[in-house]
DNA sequence: TCCCTTACGATACTTTAGGTAAGTAATGGA
DNA sequence: TCCATTACTTACCTAAAGTATCGTAAGGGA
């Protein structure tokens, strides 16, 4: 049994998907794991989100130890995301997601031109 | 680029991600792994999840190929829901996200008892 | 002096995803 | 006759996410 916040899990797995268990949260980690960028930025790579849903989930994320948020007192502001250790740690579930894809794609769906991933990302 | 169903992505993270960007069809998929599951089954293992919504999900899961529906014409009704070999491979994002917590409760929480995971789903 | 720009939000409102509670079908058993 | 069983529906309600607009604070230009 695990405990997280008083909350209470049966297994490890839980406890990631509790985390994880919404639409965004690890699109931003994906943007996240070569680079440390600015909202900006995210905003931009992730063009579907929205600033309101980005900042909300900016803040989950670093209340739950995942990314850290440096603040530079600029006008106009500067604002930079980046993973912690832990969030760093992330990167298999990504690369398992990642690779999982590519199979799916080949079964059911089509590929056209080249994979846009970032490079450096994984050498796949 | 990959297509799938006439959605278009740059990157096959991007795909997992859409396919997964709900709160409980990687919990479905975890509770297939092992074995093959009723209705009823599913809905007391992940019990915080209400019969309308199981339904929900696992007819999207079973449209994208992901889990196989097999209904027997007896009364009362049964139907066993099974993962596909695409969703079998879902394995390793599923184990990563199993280590992934290990690491995360042991920084952030509690460890209280033991991991109650099935037995036989990962030697971890 | 006033207004515009920039980057990172906050706020009010609308839409959609998910939750609650009840009902249905077909059969067998008390 | 009435109830239990299983896998759903249906009507209604709430919470999460999306849309659009406004706020802040410093510097630059007219």
């Amino acid at each position: 049994m695990y405990f997280v916040n008083d909350k209470e899990f049966k297994c490890s797995v839980g406890v990631t998907l509790d985390i994880f268990n919404d639409k965004w949260k690890l699109s931003i980690i994906w943007h996240l794991l070569d680079n440390d960028k600015r909202f900006k930025e995210l905003h931009q790579e992730i063009s579907e989100i929205t600033q309101k849903t980005l900042t909300v989930k900016l803040r989950e994320l670093e209340s739950k130890n995942i990314i850290h948020r440096e603040v530079f007192p600029e006008v106009p502001p500067k604002v930079v995301y980046s993973l912690t250790p832990i969030g760093k740690k992330l990167r298999p579930v990504l690369e398992s997601m990642f690779k999982w894809g590519i199979e799916y794609v080949e079964e059911f769906g089509t590929i056209n031109g080249e994979n846009a991933c970032e490079i450096g990302k994984f050498n796949t």
